[in-house]
This record gives C-alpha cells, structure tokens and sequence, in this order.
DNA sequence: GATGAATGAGCTTTCATTCAT
DNA sequence: GATGAATGAAAGCTCATTCAT
C-alpha cells in the first residue's frame, strides 16, 4: 500500500494504520507502533520527524493509493458512463478490500491532526479532479444536468461512503444488487 | 443544544465539543475544559463519571438534538415529497447552523471512544427510523424504485454530508441553488 | 466498641475500622466512609476534625477497649497465675472474636499517622501497666526471674500477638489445646 | 539490601523504604520517590509496573535479606542449642541493625497492599521452614515439649519482635543481658 | 544506521476539606 | 446541626522525544 516508502518507512506506516483503526490515535503511542513493528523507536525517528510526521504520510500514503486504485481504467476512449461507473465501481471495491485505509480517511479528514497542505491533497492531488473532468465532459455532453461537477463528485462520492460505512458498520448488508442500485442511482441523480 | 442536562453539565458539553473540534480530542485535556468551562476538574467529575463519558453524552445529545430538528415538521399530512424534501432541508441547515455538532459526529461516528452502545443511538434512536418509513412510503406510493429504505436513507444522507463537509472545508460554496439541486437529485435518484 | 462515643462518632469509627482493614488506609476515603456509614461529609467534620484525627480517634478507642477486655477479672484475690493468665486468655479470645481492632492496632503501631501522644496510650493507659504491676508482684514473691516486668509484658504479648496473627493469616490452627500450650509456655518461660 | 536488583531498581527500593518508614506509605508519592532517588519518574516505571509493584519488590527483597541473615551459620554440626539461640541472636541484632526492614514487615504483612502471593514468601521462602526443622529435631531429641514447630517458632519470634519493637519505640532498653535473657526465656518456655 | 533507556511535562483522576444552603 | 456540591492540589502514571552507546 506504501510503495513510494522504503520497508522500515512501510513497517511503520501499516502498523500504525492498523492500530489507529483497533485502538483510535490517542491510544496508539510510539512505543506500541515500536514494538508492533519491531522497528526501534530510535529508528522510527530517524525516518519520521515526529507522530504527526507518521500520521500526515500515512493520510498521503493513502490518498494516492486510493486514488490510482480508483481512477483505475477510466483513461479508455469507451462511453463517459462505462468510465464513470467504473470509477465509482472501483471506489466501493476499494473501500470494501481496504476497509482500514477507507476508515482512516474518514475519520481524519476532518481533524487538525493533518495539516491543511496535506488534507488539499485528498481534494486536488486525489481522483477528485480527474472524477471532476469526467463529469464536466458528461455536463458537455447534455447526459448530466448543468451543475457544478465538483459538487456532483461529493454528492456521489458522500452517496457511496455511507452506503459502504453502514456496511462496515453492520448496518446494512452489501450484494452486487445493492451496488447496481447505487451506481445506477447516482447516475440517475443527474441525469437529464 | 443540550436541554436535558443541568447547567454545569451544558457547559461542560459545550465547551468540550468548542475544543474537540478546534484542537482535537488528544488535545483536549480535562484541565482545559476545567479552565474554559469556569467548572473545577472536581466538579466535572461530580457530573460525569470520565472523558470518555464526557464524550459519550456529548455525542448522544447531539444526535438527539439532531434527530429533533431532522424530524421538525414532517409529521404532517402533506404529500410524501414535501415532507422528505423538508427533512433533508432541515439536515443541511441544521449541518449549517450547528457545524460543530455535524462535525463531531462526522469525525467520531467511527472511533472506539465512542461505546457501540451509544453508536446505535445513532442509527436507532436519531432520525433515521422515521426517514426509513417515509421512504418505504414512497416505494408503496410506487414514487420510488422498490430498494430498501435504509440504503436510500443511507444514500441521500452521505449526499448531503458530504456537499455540507465540502462546504466547511471551503472546497464548495453552497447557495440556495446549490441546495436546490442536492434536494432534486435526491429525489431523482430513485424515482420511478 | 466506641462506648465513649456519641452515635454518629460510632458509627464513623466502625465504618472507618471495617474499611481500613478490608482495603487499605489510602483506600479508605472519606467520602467512602460517609456513603457506607450513612453520615455526610459535613457531619463527619462536625465530629472530628480530620481524617488523621479519626484514625487516632480509633486508635485510642481500641486500645480503651482492649484494656477494659483483658483486665477483665485480674483484679481479685486469687493467686497470681491464675490472674495472669485470665489476662492472657482474655487477650487471646479478644484477638479471636474482635480481629478488626487487634489487626488495626498491628499494623498502625507503628504508623506515624498515628500521632506520639496518641501511641503513649498503648502503653500507659492500655493494659500494659496493670500487668507489669503483676509481673513485679510474680518477681517479688520467686514466682519469676528476676527480670524488668516491661521486658516480660512484651515478650509474652509477642508470643500471644504472632500466634495470633498466623492463625488470622491461615498460617496455623488455633485449637484449646494450642491455647494452653501457648499460656503455659509464657508462665514457664520466665519462672524460676 | 537489594542485591538482586540494578543499581536504579536498588536506588529507588532503598529511598522508598527510608520514605515510607519516615512518612507513611500514603505520604510517600512517586514524584517524591524519583527526587530523593535522583531518578525520573519514567524510568521508574520502566524498571516497575507500578507503585505496588516497587512495594512488593521491597517487601521480598527485605524478607530475602533478612532470611539469609538469620540462617547464617546454623547449618553447622554444633548442638541444636547453639544453633538456635544463634539464629535467635542473628534476628535480634539484624532487627536493631537494619531497623526500617524490621519495620516495614512488621507494618505491611497484614496489608492488603501486599499481594498475598507475595506474602507466602515470608512463611514459606523466608526463614520459617528451616528454623521449624531446628524445633522438630529439638522436639525429637526430646529437648523440647511435643507441640508444633510452626507454633513454638511463631511464639519465639513474636517475642523478639515485640522487645526489639518496645526498644525501637524508646519503651524499653535493650542490653546485652537483656537479650540474653531472652534468648533464654524462649528456649526455657518449651523446654522438657 | 540502529537501539532503547532515560526524561519530565502533562495526562486523567481522586480526595480531604469547605461552606452555602 | 446536617447536607453534599464544589474545590484544586496532588496523586499515579504515560508517552513523545532524545541521545549515549
């Protein structure tokens, strides 16, 4: 999941994801990263600057991950739907195969825990442009309403994680049915 | 926001969640809520028996001060349309109004602190029962495509979190019209 | 056990004693013993002024006690050994049926929460002086060696004490048998 | 005293005995600890689990200590007699050597603080169980009434203790013909 | 480069005591 | 005289970070 990091960097960041998910941030100390890890604490900060330092990459670290996960076969000169749908089939298969890095998002999206340059990432440096391009094309096309294509992708984007995070939180159940009603919902929202 | 607690305990609410939100709750440390709410650490804990149970209280009377405002004004014998289209109107003004609370249950709806029985206050206790009957209304009025009303419950609301979450991350710009177009293409989604 | 007592001074003594040696002095909080005796704080500090004056106030309650308990019948006109060891045997059967106190006066003897005025009590006014008066007499008339009475007392309540203690502790088992053994050793130990 | 340890383990077990016999076990606070011992409260806690576990290492510690000082030298092929009085006389004069290890058990063996696993130690590991093969071979060679040894060397050692105690608390002087004395008085009081 | 013992500020929580009612 | 909410200093303990080895 961390590929762009060197194996202690890698050792880390995994072990902290998971903690952070069983156990919260504030109970995930640098000493039980340490011994989860078998990477000293010495070492862990020769390679990260501080517990913050470890958060924000592993924020980076799974926000590209999930963004070339997700923008996945939409480069292809298929229909715009074909790729849309395959974007957005791409983020809920994501979410369900990663659960934990889906989770970490979530949380931390919102929290002054990562630092404001990091968190444009999710926005700019994300899928949400090239998702956003996609929608403007179908806008260009008469397929979808004139709206702003940014405000398309969160409607869509909000639709599809809380369909997954009730899944997650065993609150709803997810067959391939309840996918194809998502997908085809979302298309339907806009649709002119 | 919290009507049903006494006045040492609204304040120790309040003032929590102000820090919660602007610092982190790593960050929120007992001996400041002390400071900022004008209440003796002492006094805090005549009230509540831990930080946990702070938090705990904290997210229970916010999902039921939310449920209450959801839910204003939908128990009417107007056509299923304007009452559903009132409650997801009341959401995003509530989201709006009281960003904090919105924010709060965004970022710990998902965190171990948060004691799973309390979570299903979320789901249980809140306002997604009733939103779920009028949806299942809808399906038998044969006004939407027959799927179960909670995954268009959950659907429609990750919808609006997520413009909302946008907004307050200056990442969209929400207008009356923007909030025009979230409520039709809800509606649109998955109807007939 | 507090005769000297009013009702409420009673009842926070033998709450505070049961406490004590169930859980620990430092376990032993005052709001503890004002919810187990029934008595508010406040009360509690109209009757004593401290903690530490409740513990010394129960420190001189026990050993009043015990010092009425074990000259209970020495002062007659029978020989010596029987008088000496009725106060033996007292001691023994005080130690079996009020463990609380003998194990209180144990471990705080020695304590210096326990002020020095309050620990001259054990000594002076207990029972230590009657019996040294009735050793000097034994001494007098050749019954024992000719040794310092307060050496004797406290040896031979050495003796009762740790016999004592082990059987409390389950290190040993207490049977009549083992009481006369014990009474026949002290007499035998110092006589002529 | 604490050969066992390191020198941080030995520093922090030594200062928190003076501290404890000094100022009570409640009066004697980690932080208080770490000054007087020149270590800091982390690596107190890097070196014990915990303010219990620093008092039950002390409580063994002191009983190991104390057990190899009182054996000293009785495994020789002298007569019982001298053995004996010699294990009796090494008591003695370790009490009023070491006098706060005296103390402390005295005043913690009936604590609760204690864990009772901990406390077996003084019985079973410490030098109870090779004295009671002392009694028994005295027993067997008829030098000695038929009772049990746990019994007679209980009853012995109460009286040591309570004159080295009368003498640490200034009530009675102890010379060398009072321990004489003593020593004689516990080998006569069991004597056939 | 790797280690992990050492640091001490700061955490959550407790508790003896006070005092307005 | 009785109450118990309120206080805040101080308790035991943790943990991000450093640095000698």
């Amino acid at each position: 999941m961390f590929d762009n990091y060197n194996k202690v960097q890698q050792a880390v960041l995994e072990t902290t994801l998971g903690l952070i998910i069983e156990k919260e941030l504030q109970a995930t100390s640098m000493s039980l990263i340490a011994k989860k890890s078998g990477i000293s604490t010495g070492s862990i900060y020769h390679y990260f600057e501080s517990k913050e330092d470890i958060i924000n990459e592993l924020y980076k670290g799974i926000v590209t991950f999930n963004g070339h996960k997700v923008l996945d076969g939409i480069y292809t000169d298929e229909p715009i739907r074909n790729r849309l749908e395959r974007a957005w089939r791409n983020l809920i298969t994501l979410s369900l195969e990663y659960p934990q890095g889906f989770q970490f998002i979530e949380q931390y999206s919102f929290s002054p825990y990562i630092k404001d340059e990091v968190k444009q990432a999710v926005y700019e440096g994300g899928w949400c442009h090239p998702l956003e391009k996609l929608y403007a094309e179908a806008v260009q096309q008469k397929l979808f309403a004139d709206m702003d294509p940014k405000f398309m992708v969160q409607m869509h984007y909000g639709s599809i994680v809380y369909v997954v995070k009730s899944a997650l939180n065993h609150y709803l159940t997810i067959s391939d049915e309840v996918i194809e009603g998502l997908i085809a919902s979302c298309w339907q929202s806009v649709s002119l």
